[in-house]
DNA sequence: CACATGCATCGCCATCAGTCCATGTGCCGC
DNA sequence: GCGGCACATGGACTGATGGCGATGCATGTG
């Protein structure tokens, strides 16, 4: 439950971050609030098994969890944790079709964490 | 130790990633490897602290250690790991001058991560 | 050559994050 | 409706991480 409560912490976070756009990390001394929001963004990123799903689904467009498991080498809920993740921070965008969800990369969101590094 | 030994192998990891420089993660489902270097990366900028104390540096060129302990408002052994983790990751350099540490972004680096991200 | 100073390292603790098993929930097809 | 399938959620375990006090190690200064 603490995790839960920390994950939405952490997603306020980014959608504040959203909101605000941007601040670059080379421009300025980031205050608290943007540090926080940033670190949230690029946790979600810094993780080997979260790349290589986004790197997935970024090269096919679209892709079912169902098809994560296998390249991935995770079970299930590991998939689904990671994909949440990835959801929460706004990087990745799901839609339901019947019993399947598909998944495709908000390329917006990646530009704004990497406009967030001085891009 | 566990520690220690985990940072060496994260550190072996980026200058392997530094090497074949810029697999992004747009373009192709990234390899355990890519992954894994890009990951420690990412995680070396995925902390509030860290990335405040970046935003510092880069905001003034080139900063003294002594001088990130209050801004940071965090104990010097602290902000001397979280230098050596950046540093470590390629993202700060070092420069010894008498007693003091001077420190300053690597701009090529951040791009480089930039560059990962689909830039 | 002592002594002070700035930084790195060590050891420890509290917390967090990744993983999986078991189970719950929402959608089909029959 | 009912059973099965795809995915989400809860709980537990384990390893990683951030934090700091104490200490070590250089480097300048008297």
């Amino acid at each position: 439950m603490a995790r839960a409560k920390a994950r939405a912490r952490v997603t306020a976070a980014l959608q504040e971050e959203a909101a605000q756009c941007c601040p670059s990390v080379v421009d300025a001394p980031l205050d608290d609030a943007e540090a926080a929001g940033l670190a949230g963004l690029l946790g979600a990123l810094a993780d080997p098994v979260r790349l290589r799903l986004l790197s997935i689904v970024a090269s096919r467009r679209e892709v079912c969890s169902c098809d994560l498991e296998v390249p991935l080498g995770k079970s299930q809920p590991t998939v689904s944790h990671h994909t949440k993740v990835l959801s929460d921070a706004g990087l990745l965008v799901s839609e339901r079709r019947g019993r399947w969800v598909w998944w495709r990369v908000d390329a917006d969101r990646l530009a704004e964490v990497r406009k967030a590094l001085g891009g």
